[in-house]
DNA sequence: TTCAAAAACTGATAAAACTCATATTTTCCG
DNA sequence: CGGAAAATATGAGTTTTATCAGTTTTTGAA
């Protein structure tokens, strides 16, 4: 039996999330009004196209947020980890879904209702200003991604990519980082084909950088990552 | 004599802009507070690595946004017209510009110090809402951008951005659409060296879909580019 | 444990775009 | 108006990255 999502009142990201500001009665409310569900490596949380329903926030596991190519080539533009909050964007500017969110691992999420969240903004100005910040820092994020994806070369941004696995996945004291990840997707969030990923991840492998078994990719030396990284900075 | 901004309370853009939803009051005391200014053609109005004092109204004129890399290639992020609001991400996340803003013509601005616009955003819930719309609307932009840059070829996006061009700049009745704008600005939006561009309206000038002369730029037909510019979506 | 499918890897070649060099045109300042 | 500086334009050659084809390794289920 899997565990069940605790309480909002007790959960692990009451303190950290997006409602971290938010009263008991309010949590009390929200707790009443989620809804928690699990998702296997692959599977859909939501999907391009649709029309927003709510939004959700990651209890656990990996999620990557891309959008696919008509040739069937995927850019992941986002990330996300435990405690995010996913798929605020659409619903806030009222538009469908323009990207997918699929989970990497086993994934366990809560998901809220518009009603719910609307409710919760408009009435706590401080989830509202929270709101605003994450949003204001999604762009800032989103546009680096633009500057490096127009202005570095593949082997810079592949090792910005690694560094950005890391910082984001990396676990408390555990060390070195390690992440599973297939080729296909690192090349996705790169933005080049997995073949070229393939390569430059050889000569970082030949370079003592990283090892590697099977898909599994442990960075040995971050700051010659963060020196290739930032080679034109 | 150049003409001065009018008050506030009978700008051009009070209805329409990021104000439209305020008071008269709120008019009255935002026109107090604002500060009119003139940029000439490659004029900074903010400057990469400053601290944001206050947010920009665009009240006429042409403004891009952009990031310099230190190779001395330049990234343009956004282009601004008249009734944009410019600099509000940097201010909200607290953080320093991360891309410089230029005119690109003669261009007038009124600028709104910090404090009188937190005050607004705080005290009238409208003025928030539509600032977190904006905000949302700018990621999702800013995320088709990124994903048009990684999947796109440069003759796509560069149909691409003389469209934004036309969308952004285009006056009511002028048709057809012409404007004039350096190869190395253009070359900058689309995020490739200006020797291609040239190539480029080099090959729609042949098939007869804009003509040029000099720096001058006009959209014959609009359709092609289109077509173009969504050649695989 | 075995075996088949999937994924990682490697090599060869092709395509796209960049750089550099240079010619031509436009701009604009005196 | 003339001429220098700047910008546009074009060509050749190189670099980077993509594509395709094939081999090896890993993975996961019977």
């Amino acid at each position: 039996m899997k565990p069940q999502a605790p309480h909002c009142q007790s959960c692990q990201f009451k303190d950290s999330s997006l409602f971290k500001q938010c009263h008991l009665h309010e949590l009390e409310e929200l707790n009443e009004s989620k809804c928690f569900n699990s998702y296997k490596k692959g599977q859909v949380i939501f999907h391009e196209g649709n029309r927003p329903l709510g939004i959700f926030c990651v209890y656990s596991g990996k999620v990557k947020v891309s959008r696919m190519g008509s040739d069937g080539k995927e850019q992941i533009i986002r990330l996300a980890k435990k405690g995010d909050t996913l798929g605020y964007r659409s619903l806030i500017d009222n538009t469908k879904y323009t990207a997918s969110a699929i989970a990497l691992d086993e994934t366990e999420v809560c998901f809220i209702p518009a009603a719910e969240f609307n409710k919760l903004v408009d009435e706590n100005v401080k989830v509202s200003t929270d709101l605003m910040k994450m949003l204001a820092r999604a762009l800032g994020d989103t546009q680096d991604k633009l500057i490096h994806l127009a202005m570095k070369p593949v082997r810079e941004r592949l090792a910005e990519a690694l560094l950005l696995l890391k910082s984001t996945y990396q676990e408390e004291g555990k060390n070195p980082f390690s992440i599973s990840i297939s080729r296909e997707d690192l090349s996705s969030i790169v933005g080049t084909a997995k073949e070229t990923v393939i390569r430059f991840l050889s000569e970082f492998k030949e370079d003592g950088i990283i090892t590697t078994h099977g898909s599994e990719i442990t960075i040995l030396n971050p700051e010659k990552l963060v020196k290739i990284s930032s080679m034109y900075d």
